[in-house]
DNA sequence: GGCAGATAGTAAGGTACCTGTCTATATATC
DNA sequence: GATATATAGACAGGTACCTTACTATCTGCC
């Protein structure tokens, strides 16, 4: 038996099973591609870090996460060789961070596979289905930063 | 500045911020309420709990987490008061949820939070337009649950 | 030149989800 | 009636976010 929402389901609800698909086929993506070290939060790394290399502060604006998740997904893929981080000669206080050879090599599969996702989401509905729900959303997403008192974001989840 | 979101954003990207800003939305509701000791994923517990009681179990199924998640806002909310366990007397596996009389007392504002923000949100935008994206999420997520191979939620998020 | 306030990064800690494994009980099948 | 399988709940552990607090450095202003 399929598990079942209600008629009129809240809308967390809604949004978070949603976003766990979405997380989920990223990552199955990834694992598809033969990156299974690599796991979602690193896309962004991939996604996001110029061939002149780019300060964490930076990549947080745009992934819109934390310094300390973008740090910890940094650190991660130094480890793993796919990134290095050299100080900024600009700011004594930063450090940009590169891709290494390796992570070049990898960097279009991984940044492509957010866009993979996208189409196969639009195969399941149809292209334009897709493209309304997105501008739906961008649009709430953007009434609600103009509205609330800005910053505070908790960490709490729920649907009710 | 106003932190930006770029033209054509990843799905997984505007999913989450949304998410976040509708969990902040129901804390911040409960808070006002004056209940600042139930967080949101309480809130289901109040929504699904019948007087006849339910088991955790069950709980899980109508607000899709695992039980774990579902055991511990039980067990937060035991200890607060508002909910107690009874053994099922039809099965001696598991134990039945019951709201006490404080727990009664709470349930219509706990339950509430959600269409509060529903409402919030519909005079932002306008109720067409959150009504259109409530089944446009429905949508997706109807086929999602048909395509994938069912079940492996993993835990991982991103965006890219 | 000196100082106030912003910003880069680090550290420590918390939340809401998830996973897999295990025991006891229930249920369906032979 | 015995046995295989499914389910209820407990336990242990992991992930991706978040927060606040701190140091070092930069920047704008007097």
């Amino acid at each position: 038996m399929k598990e079942t929402i209600p008629d009129n389901p809240p809308l967390g609800l809604l949004l978070r099973l949603v976003h766990q698909h979405w997380t989920q086929a990223v990552d199955n993506a990834l694992d598809a591609a033969g990156f299974g070290d690599i796991r979602p939060p690193h896309a962004n790394v991939f996604t996001f870090t110029p061939p002149e290399g780019i300060q964490v502060s930076e990549l947080t604006k745009l992934a819109h996460v934390r310094k300390q998740t973008m740090t910890q997904a940094v650190e991660e893929l130094e480890k793993l060789g796919y990134v290095e981080r050299r100080p900024d000669p600009n700011d004594r206080r930063g450090r940009l961070v590169f891709l290494t050879e390796r992570g070049r090599a990898v960097r279009p599969i991984a940044s492509a596979t957010g866009r993979k996702v996208d189409e196969r989401w639009a195969e399941l509905t149809s292209p334009e289905e897709m493209e309304m729900l997105r501008q739906a959303l961008k649009l709430l997403f953007e009434k609600l930063r103009d509205d609330q008192p800005a910053g505070a974001v908790s960490t709490s989840r729920s649907d009710s």
